[in-house]
This record gives C-alpha cells, structure tokens and sequence, in this order.
DNA sequence: CTGCCTGCAAACTCTTTGCACGAAT
DNA sequence: ATTCGTGCAAAGAGTTTGCAGGCAG
C-alpha cells in the first residue's frame, strides 16, 4: 500500500467515523507514515511538528487510538513503560510478533501465522472467544556486546 | 511445593544475596501466597498491612523485584499500566501464556512449552540469542456477557 | 453557524527515589 | 556497632482530561 493510498484511507475511515479531517490529523498521519523504525508518541509530536508547528502532545495522544483502530498503525506495548507503534504498510491483519533487542533496543515484527491457531486452540478450552494475541521475544546481540557493531540494518 | 517451603525459600534466598530478613519483607511474602488469584502491587499492600500494619507501599514495590528474581513470584504484564503476581507454586521456570478474559478481567496462566522452541527459531533467524518469551491472548466471555455468569470457577 | 477539535496546563496513575530514623546482623 | 532496610512524602514518566477558543462541515 502506497503512502497516499494509506493517506487516503485515513481520510475514508475519518469521515466514515464522523470525525474531522484537521490540518493536525493529517499532519500526524504523515509523520507517522515517514518514520523506519517504531516510535513513541513523543517522537511522533517531533516529527509531526516538524510538519506543522501547531501539533500539540494532546492531539498526538487523541489521534494514536483513531490511526490505531483504522489498522493504520500497530500498537506494540513491550512493557516498557512507554507504548511504541508501527505503520501497518501492508494494510493486512496477519499475526505479527515482535522480537525486542535488549542490546539495541531495537524492535522486529516477523509473521506469525500460528499464533491465531493457537489463540483459538487455548480460548476454546477455556470456553473463550480470542480478540487478540501477543507474541514477545526478548533476545540479546551478542555480535553487537562483543564488537560493537549491530549485524542487522535498518529495515 | 508447600507454603512453608516456599517461605524457607524466599528467607535462604534473601540471606544467600545478603539482604536482610526482615518482618516487612516476611509479612509481603505471606500476603502474596495467600492470593488465590493475580494481583497488584496496590492489592498485596493491602493484604500485607492486613498482617504487619507497618509495611509501607515503598517496600512493596521494593520487595516485589526480589521475590520475582528469586522466582517465587512471576510477574505478568498485560499492557493496562500497572503489574500483575502471581505465586509460582510449583517452583518451576515453564514456559506459560497467559489468557485475559476481557469481560472478568481475569488471567488464566496456561502452559505452553512450544513458546520456547519458537523463541528459539526466530531469534536463530535475526541472529539473537533469546531471553524471555511473553505469549498472551486476550479473549471475551460470551457466556458472561449475556446471562451474567462466568462460568468458569476460581483456580 | 454548530459542534467537534484544538492547545494548554493541570491532573492522574503507577512506580521510583532521597532522606533521616530504625532494626537486623 | 555497622549497615542495610524502612516509612514518608515528593518526584518522575507517560498519558489523560477540563476548559475556553478555533476551525471543519
């Protein structure tokens, strides 16, 4: 999915909702679509002002929920104390874990189709109906510990 | 593995790091292994004071690391902004997911040995060497919902 | 023009920390 | 007698919210 077509979703899923299309929204969007890697709100309100001066924290922290229930972007909470997302490019819903590196901090998504089998194998025995699953590794670089240099680039 | 024996546990634990028992510490101890179910840092406050009304939140949330490091207590954190413990009983290091009911908002830990292998195999792939794994599904509750019980008991 | 959206700042929740006193070893 | 542990209250981080004014529809 290109950025504009990801752009234009938005705007469809605004309107659909009832909610303004605002200068600051779009703004936001924007900044979030241009980002490599997972960000923090934070990130994003420097990022989106950097687009539009007048993006306030407030609207950041408004607007995360909406990008997030559109599926726009994914919302990765790895027990930091701080929530991470992530633009969702493919637009799909497959069941993605993440694999957090505790010597970069850095945070891969990598396909996990099983995971839905297994929410429904284990909710079923329960008497359960699954609405979401997790999946989180913790794992260290011992390549980047012991020579300084993370293997891995930027996706 | 008894009570009293997890209770020996945590005192040689504690005298092996060369940390001091304490009432305090005792009193936090006994208040989480009378918990049947998860609970907060708030909630074993509680409970403690019930036992040794001298014990303060700030050594709660102080004891709360050690008695995770020394196993006695798993920590499970479910993305609502504050912690859940749980006693680890059986005094094993298994690999469990947790399911999140979302209409009782109870936790049910499941066991789920495969989580390791997968840890495994996907860190191989980025090259990482795998800490920890967190499997979690959250689930909704048909049943509670539309007749007002949960049909599922206290563990 | 109507009412949702905004920025600002204060409030909130959970957790951590500095300090002086008190208790375990 | 040491030194670590403690309670208290304040600080801290991340996020949410009340309010008065502003802009989309």
């Amino acid at each position: 999915m290109s950025i504009s077509a990801a752009r234009d979703k938005f705007r469809v899923f605004l309107s659909q909702k009832g909610l303004r299309v605002t200068n600051q929204r779009l703004a936001i969007f924007d900044a979030a679509f241009a980002q490599k890697e997972h960000f923090t709100a934070e990130q994003l309100l420097d990022h989106a002002r950097a687009l539009d001066p007048s993006v306030s924290r407030a609207t950041v922290y408004r607007t995360l929920p909406i990008m997030t229930e559109s599926a726009l972007l994914r919302e990765v909470d790895i027990g930091t104390g701080e929530k991470f997302y992530h633009p969702n490019r493919e637009g799909g819903t497959t069941q993605v874990a993440q694999v957090v590196c505790l010597d970069c901090d850095r945070i891969f998504e990598i396909s996990a189709p099983f995971m839905e089998w297994y929410g429904n194998t284990v909710s079923a025995k329960l008497g359960l109906r699954p609405v979401t699953q997790r999946l989180q590794v913790s794992a260290r670089c011992d390549t980047l510990r012991l020579t300084g240099n993370c293997p891995r680039r930027v996706s």
